[in-house]
DNA sequence: TCTGGGGTCCTAGGACCC
DNA sequence: TCTGGGGTCCTAGGACCC
């Protein structure tokens, strides 16, 4: 919901009243990320389950049901309970957890105040998910950009009972990885002169970025820890990981480069449905697409958002994943073009399975995709459109 | 352990135009 | 007579993240 919020990119610059503008003082990233963010937003509400084992997710009890653990209190983690996990295994592991289902409107409000909170220390905030943020602060010393954590995580605690882990280093992606090292609820610092010391012993995966995939492609070369990336060139990953691997190996030397201020808004937006029992019914299918898609069309009318492609996507019983999409012409609103272009691709990727292999269909998902921001003149220039004219919705 | 419901970014190939 | 090469748009899919 944040996408919209003020803080246009380009003039993100503080303006200091009167104060003496001449040498800007060094920009430094604070990684802020909250600890067990989900079962924290429940806590505030039930101090009574402080200290127990918590999961937030569809609670088993429900049903067999296909559900995963969205968090888990880190009492939990030590029986092993990670996000993720399916329900049945994370009941199991922990049979005496107290289930939580799921909040999101809640999660969303308490990320909005921790948001507000983390304004109070920058004018500069970069929301990165639900539970993370960079603050960026202008300060002249490591040691004053840890006052400036020490200072955010004590707020975050006393006006909201929210614990964060927080990573402080000037390039970002190092800020993001100390965080995880910080977990749960400490600091950590990392100077330019440190990042490759400090990144060495740790495995190329602590990497944003680097998934299993790519953890398989460096294992094949030899390279199993950040340290030993910085020692090859990035020609030798290059048909692999494409320009990725360059960036990989700067960071590894200590170099890393930065990318741009980020978060400018919602790029897309999406609806999906998992069914019971994989669905092998066309019709029954149709139907679905077409609930998704009104539904997906009122969340975007309610955000003012418009969108000029649709894509659908099915999971197949066998968990392999085919989408497609379709360009409209020019920035479309409402359901109806919406609609009718996702049932229409839905129909062409159930005729295509059915000539082929014939699984079911385990989730649908509808997506809105190239989203522009609404403008409200645009109602008033739609009444001059002369009626029985133009494009009809 | 058979795996949710959101998202982001990147790449590759084909069509089409000059 | 086939013959470039480059740029851009569109679509599909892969990998990854929380």
């Amino acid at each position: 919901m944040d996408g919209r919020t003020p803080a246009r990119r380009s003039t993100a610059r503080p303006l200091p009243g009167a104060g003496p503008p001449p040498a800007r003082a060094p920009e430094w990233a604070l990684y802020v990320d909250l600890d067990a963010y989900y079962v924290a937003c429940e806590l505030r509400d039930r101090p009574d389950l402080r200290g127990r084992t918590v999961i937030v997710g569809p609670p088993p009890s429900d049903g067999p049901g296909r559900g995963v653990v969205l968090s888990a209190s880190y009492e939990a983690r030590a029986f092993g309970v990670k996000s993720a996990q399916p329900v049945r295994t994370a009941a199991r592991l922990c049979p005496d957890a107290v289930w939580i289902p799921p909040d999101f409107p809640k999660y969303e409000r308490v990320a909005n105040e921790v948001r507000a909170v983390l304004r109070r220390h920058s004018p500069r905030v970069v929301p990165y998910s639900i539970d993370e943020a960079v603050v960026v602060a202008e300060v002249e010393s490591d040691e004053e950009a840890r006052a400036r954590a020490e200072a955010i995580q004590a707020e975050l605690r006393t006006a909201l009972g929210l614990s964060a882990s927080i990573g402080v280093a000037r390039a970002r992606v190092v800020a993001k990885i100390a965080s995880d090292r910080a977990k749960p609820g400490g600091i950590r610092v990392v100077t330019d002169g440190e990042i490759a010391s400090f990144l060495a012993p740790l495995s190329v995966r602590a990497i944003p970025g680097v998934g299993p995939r790519t953890e398989e492609i460096l294992t094949r070369h030899g390279v199993r820890t950040i340290g030993e990336l910085a020692s090859h060139e990035p020609q030798e990953f290059l048909r692999d990981l494409g320009g990725f691997a360059r960036d990989l190996i700067e960071l590894a030397r200590g170099t890393p480069r930065e990318s741009g201020e980020g978060s400018s808004g919602p790029r897309s937006r999406s609806a999906d449905r998992t069914f019971d029992r994989d669905e092998s019914d066309g019709a029954r299918l149709a139907g679905a697409v077409r609930d998704l898609a009104t539904e997906l069309a009122a969340a975007l009318d309610r955000e003012q958002l418009r969108y000029g492609t649709v894509g659908v996507a099915f999971r197949w019983s066998d968990f392999d994943r085919t989408e497609r999409r379709h360009n409209l012409v020019g920035a479309r609103e409402g359901p109806a073009p919406l609609v009718e272009a996702a049932v229409r691709l839905a129909h062409g990727l159930w005729a295509a399975e059915c000539a082929g292999r014939g699984r079911g269909v385990r989730t649908v998902s509808v997506r809105a995709e190239r989203l522009a921001e609404r403008l409200q003149r645009q109602a008033s220039l739609d009444e001059y459109r002369p009626t029985g004219t133009g494009p009809q919705r």
